[in-house]
DNA sequence: AAAGCCCTACCTATCGAGAGATAGCCATGG
DNA sequence: CCATGGCTATCTCTCGATAGGTAGGGCTTT
């Protein structure tokens, strides 16, 4: 991929993590690369072909993001609450698929299911570490709703208030997950 | 306030559950209620005005709902897993202000302030009903994120997952509560 | 009671800005 | 020499917003 083409991407993320999908325009990320509007389109043809890939890389680093961690920490809940944590933290302040799978049903369909497999990703890798289903569903909505309610108010400290009994008291994964990834 | 008022704010507060602030136009809502997008403006002059608006009486709405059902019900915490199951289960299926919260800041100011207005209220009202703050943080989270991630997904089930624990095992809230709501 | 008047609640028509998308031209470099 | 990766120019839509017109209900004044 090119230069402009990452850059292109860079831009649409870094915009659609404050306002979503209607949150940007052709001519916006064109302004912030600086090349014209018709040179994005000649990268990525349609909006819809560029929010997904977005979407597409967003979900490929997140989960090299938690794998490159949990060499460093065993336990998964304290490695995705630290990484949410992360994203809160960073300029850009919310995930993308927070923000777009809070207006999933407004997506385009590619779109959509772009933001769907994240979501589906998370939540295998939840359970491969060793959580039990409903644990991860539990978490993984714990940190979603902490990114956006410490968004609304504006209060970053609520992310930490949220998710504080998690990384207190619970029990760290079972080995074999942490076996099975080493070898 | 007037029929025609009432509801051009329903037909907003329906599109806008599906693609917040940016997914909805006065012509798709004139168009909703019968009216001319003229007339949307007559009774809302800006789309910042009638957002807002709709989101003030959102947040009364459910502050109302919820004093009602704590009647029924003295469990805080089951009250507000059982409303916002309520609205994943309704036709709208979101919540606005969790819809809007994901976007905050590329939200217009009046809008955003409501929308920050809503969470401070449920946070308030869970410490006044005996829970401790960081726990009510992390029932607001949870309850949210579960709304955003069984929605991404579009699967349902993922919202009684994810907050199964906390029907299960909290304690109930303190009696003072229930208490000074009777009297 | 009739005349005059204003306010409410719509309407038609239109504005300029910005959106996504397309056609076709031009420069560079393998 | 032609493919790659930009560009200019322009299309059609839709957006939020505004100007100005009008029907009709209710008020006051004579």
């Amino acid at each position: 991929m090119s230069d402009v083409a990452a850059a292109i991407m860079d831009a649409a993320e870094r915009r659609m993590r404050r306002g979503g999908f209607n949150g940007f325009s052709f001519r916006e990320i064109a302004a912030d690369v600086g090349v014209k509007s018709s040179s994005v389109h000649y990268h990525f043809p349609t909006k819809d072909d560029l929010a997904a890939a977005v979407i597409k890389r967003y979900t490929a680093e997140t989960a090299e993001l938690i794998e490159r961690e949990l060499v460093k920490e065993s336990n998964p809940i304290k490695v995705w609450v630290k990484a949410f944590r992360g994203t809160l933290h960073s300029q850009d302040r919310m995930c993308p698929c927070a923000v777009l799978g809070a207006s999933s049903q407004d997506l385009p369909p590619e779109v959509a299911a772009e933001v769907k497999r994240f979501f589906k990703m998370c939540h295998d890798k939840l359970v491969e570490e060793g959580l039990p289903p409903d644990e991860a569903s539990q978490l993984l909505s714990t940190i979603t709703g902490a990114l956006v309610v410490a968004n609304a108010v504006n209060d970053f400290s609520v992310y930490d208030n949220a998710t504080r009994e998690f990384t207190r008291s619970r029990k760290p994964a079972p080995v074999k997950a942490a076996a099975r990834r080493l070898k």
